[in-house]
DNA sequence: ATGAATTGTGTACATACGTACACTAAAAGT
DNA sequence: ACTTTTAGTGTACGTATGTACACAATTCAT
C-alpha cells in the first residue's frame, strides 16, 4: 500500500457515472472509516472526510452538499444490511427448537462483520442529526414490518393480531440493537465475555417470545 | 433578561468553593442547554461551551481538563436523575392492577421533565467518546439492579433467582431507553401521537412481564 | 494585616474549518 | 472533429477552535 490514502481506485476504463459512484463510496466508506476511529458522525467535517479519502475538501461537493447527505446516503446502505440480515437469518434455518441461540449468533456475528455500519446506527439512531435520526428509525421500523412478516410466513403467533405481533417484533428489534454496542465494545478474542453476554441476550428473546405465546390478545380499553 | 449569557449567578456572599461549583454547574447546564439546540455533546467545543455560559473560554479550564472530564460529571447527574425516578415510581403507587400503564405515564413526564438529561443519556449511550459510554452504561446498570431489588421488595417474582430477575430488569431497562428517544422527538401538544406510543409501550412492558411470569426458571444448557 | 492561592480575564498564535472562485483534464454529446 | 459537461485540483479568505501565558481581583490562611 504506497499512499495511505486511496482506497479503490484502479484506474480501469471506466464510464464517467461509474467512476463517480466510485469516488462516491469511497467518501462514504473514509466517514465510516473515521467512525470506526472512535470519531462520532456529526462531528466529522467535510474537510476531514474528504482528507481520508485521499481528496481535495472541495471534491466533496461535487458528491453531498454537506456531511447530514452524506449521512442520508450512508442510511441506505444501513437498510440494505438490515434486509440482507433478515434474509441470512431465514436461511439459518429456523429449526424452531435452539432458533433463539442461533439467530443470537448469527446476529453476532453480523454485527462484528458489519462492525461500522451497526456502529453508524447505534450512534446516529438517537444522536445529533434529528434528519438522520428520523432516517435511521424509518428504516428500523420498516425493518420490524419486515420481520413481522417472516413470522407470519414461518408460521408463528398464528392467531395473533398483526398490529400486535408487530409491536412485539418491535420490541425484538430494540432488545437487538440494544445489544450491538455491548458487542461493538467487547474487547476482541474474549470468548467468555461474548457467550456470557450472548447467553443473556438469549435469555431476554426467550421471555419476549414467551411473553408473545402467552399474550393471546387481551384487547382492553384503559378508561383511567 | 438583559444579557442572553448569564445563567445564575447573583453575587451573594458564598464562599470560594460555592462559587466555584456554581459556575462548575453553569458549564454543565451550558452543555445540556447547547445539546436541547439539537447539537450533539461530542461535537460541542470548550469556547461553545464557555461562550454559552457567558466564560471566557479560559475559564473552562479550571473546572475540566476537556470536554469529556464535564461529559463524566454530567454522567454523574444522570444517575441521581435515574434514582429519582425509582423512587417516584416507587410512590406512584404500584396497585398491581394497572401498573405497568401507571408507569409508563410516570415515565414519560419524567422523561420530558428531565428532556436535557436523557437527551444526553439516549444520544452518549452508544455515542462517540468509549469513555463516556461506559460511564453510562455502568449507571444504567446499577439502575437496572436496583430496579430489581424493588422487584425483590414488592415481593414480584418471588422465586426467581436473582440472575435471572435482573436479566429481566435489564431487558426492562433496555425497552425503556429506548422509548426515551422517541418520547423526545415527539412534537409537542400531539396527544394522539402520545396516546399510541404509551399503548405500544405498555403492551411491550407488558410482554416482557408475562414473560417472565411464565419463565419458572429453564436453566438448560446448550450443548452445541 | 499581609502574603498566598485561586477564579476568571485578555491577548495571542498556530491550526482547522467551510466554502467561493478560477482552473484542468477527460469523458459525453453533437 | 468540435463543443459542452463535469469530476477533481489549487488557491484564498474569513472565521472558529484549543491552548499557552501573563495578568487582575478576590478569598483564604496565617
Amino acid at each position: 500500500m504506497p499512499t495511505p490514502a486511496a482506497k479503490l481506485k484502479d484506474k480501469d476504463k471506466l464510464t464517467r457515472t461509474e467512476r463517480k459512484d466510485l469516488t462516491r463510496n469511497t467518501l462514504m466508506q473514509s466517514a465510516l472509516d473515521l467512525m470506526g476511529e472512535g470519531r462520532s458522525f456529526t462531528s466529522l467535517g467535510i474537510r476531514e472526510i474528504a482528507r481520508e479519502a485521499g481528496m481535495v475538501p472541495n471534491a466533496f461537493y461535487r458528491h453531498f452538499r454537506n456531511t447530514d447527505e452524506l449521512g442520508l446516503a450512508l442510511v441506505e446502505g444501513v437498510g440494505i444490511t438490515l434486509r440482507r440480515l433478515l434474509r441470512e437469518a431465514r436461511q439459518a434455518g429456523m429449526a424452531q427448537n435452539d432458533m433463539v441461540r442461533r439467530s443470537v449468533q448469527v446476529y453476532h456475528q453480523y454485527v462484528k462483520q458489519n462492525r461500522l455500519q451497526f456502529l453508524f446506527i447505534s450512534s446516529e439512531r438517537s444522536g445529533g442529526s434529528r434528519i438522520l435520526r428520523l432516517a435511521i428509525r424509518s428504516d428500523v421500523t420498516h425493518f420490524t414490518h419486515e420481520m413481522a412478516q417472516d413470522f407470519r410466513r414461518l408460521g408463528m403467533y398464528k392467531d395473533m393480531p398483526t398490529s400486535s405481533l408487530q409491536m412485539v417484533c418491535g420490541l425484538i428489534v430494540t432488545t437487538m440493537l440494544a445489544a450491538a454496542p455491548e458487542i461493538l465494545d467487547l474487547p476482541p478474542e474474549q470468548p467468555l465475555l461474548e457467550a456470557e453476554m450472548n447467553d443473556n441476550f438469549v435469555q431476554q428473546l426467550q421471555i419476549v417470545l414467551l411473553g408473545a405465546a402467552c399474550w393471546r390478545d387481551k384487547p382492553e380499553k384503559s378508561q383511567s
